[in-house]
DNA sequence: GTAAGATATGGACCGCTGGTCCATTTGTGT
DNA sequence: ACACAAATGGACCAGCGGTCCATATCTTAC
């Protein structure tokens, strides 16, 4: 049978405003009930959908993560599949930051859930695996799969807002230096570079 | 006036239940009321000797990590200072790597804590600056200020956990790949490396 | 030895959390 | 219109970090 029309009414009634939620409000302030009130719907209602607080937030971000998993899978190269593997990683870096600061809250709502909760997540599984397949490709002699993690980690959402809001560090010295952490420029051998101070 | 020998014998008591509990307990069922329970005393008590969780965890490290500073400001080289800049930073990271090892569950505590408390930690910012320091020393092009914070941001004990734990790498190689990630080898120069732009 | 006064104490208490339960209401297919 | 399954929501639970204050304990001065 069919889904009845006001379990749908209300499923979308919570994702609307768990949205509004974690986006306007202090991130520990949200919580099921604060939800589940404005939604206009009981607590359980909410636990029901989602099992819990995580999955909620993957269903809020599930969408978003599909449209750039299609594109890395299925879209136009470079960041799809063809093209010079060098720029593909850098593509794809490109990517997956735009995507970190796009939905900043969301993930810092999914690795404030739990220790590993961020890392054991299918789509931050398919992030690691394919940024380790683009740094092999790119830089066959490293070890990629440790790379991945590192440059995932400092892809990490809590990361990058420290770093902006407490550390003064603006968007593209951030995107800058992950770049490099995963595919350092060479060292100048002969002239000194003019190093940034 | 000094203070009550009694005081004296609690705050003993506590920080010993603590760190008992920090290391056999799952960490997130270790809360105030057991500590007090484990240390016999009352809960006010852990609170009023030490603020809250966060500070307890503090007193407990704060030996060790004055330790490993003493021996990072004032030690025999090259930990201490001299010595060539290259080994300097590689020293250095293997002291900082081993003390996340062997601290690990109270990091993870202060980790857990808040999303900036691990950062904001006078420490963190210790280890931090002198990391960007030695990455400056030995390899003056980078950006040494956002690579310190990568590089440490690797060393988090959750994700050096993490990766041991559900990676299954073992510590020689996480190890080796924080050391490629603050200072990586030489591209050879020989073979036809395709160089990025 | 004792009394006065400062200090330390601990359990009741508060508002909150994530999550469960089940009597009741609501929607759906016949 | 009816019967029955599906959905609901608020009371409820154990737990959390943290506060409060009447009481107990220590220390000092005499």
């Amino acid at each position: 049978m069919a889904e009845r029309a006001d379990a749908v009414r209300n499923r979308a009634a919570v994702l609307s405003a768990a949205e509004a939620l974690f986006q306007r409000e202090d991130l520990d302030h949200v919580s099921l009930a604060r939800i589940a009130e404005a939604a206009g719907v009981g607590k359980a209602t909410v636990v029901r959908r989602f099992g819990d607080l995580l999955g909620l937030v993957g269903a809020l971000i599930a969408p978003r993560v599909t449209a750039l998993q299609d594109r890395v899978r299925s879209g136009e190269p470079p960041l799809g599949p063809g093209g010079d593997p060098v720029v593909r990683l850098h593509v794809y870096l490109d990517a997956l930051f735009d995507f970190v600061l796009e939905n900043r809250r969301l993930i810092r709502a999914l690795e404030q859930y739990g220790p590993y909760a961020y890392y054991a997540n299918p789509a931050s599984q398919f992030w690691i695996d394919e940024l380790a397949d683009r740094i092999h490709a790119a830089r066959p002699t490293v070890d990629a799969g440790y790379l991945a993690h590192a440059v995932f980690t400092a892809l990490r959402a809590d990361v990058v807002d420290y770093l902006r809001e407490h550390r003064h560090m603006d968007t593209d010295r951030i995107r800058a230096g992950v770049h490099a952490l995963a595919d350092p420029p060479d060292p100048t051998p002969g002239p000194p570079l003019p190093g940034r101070s």
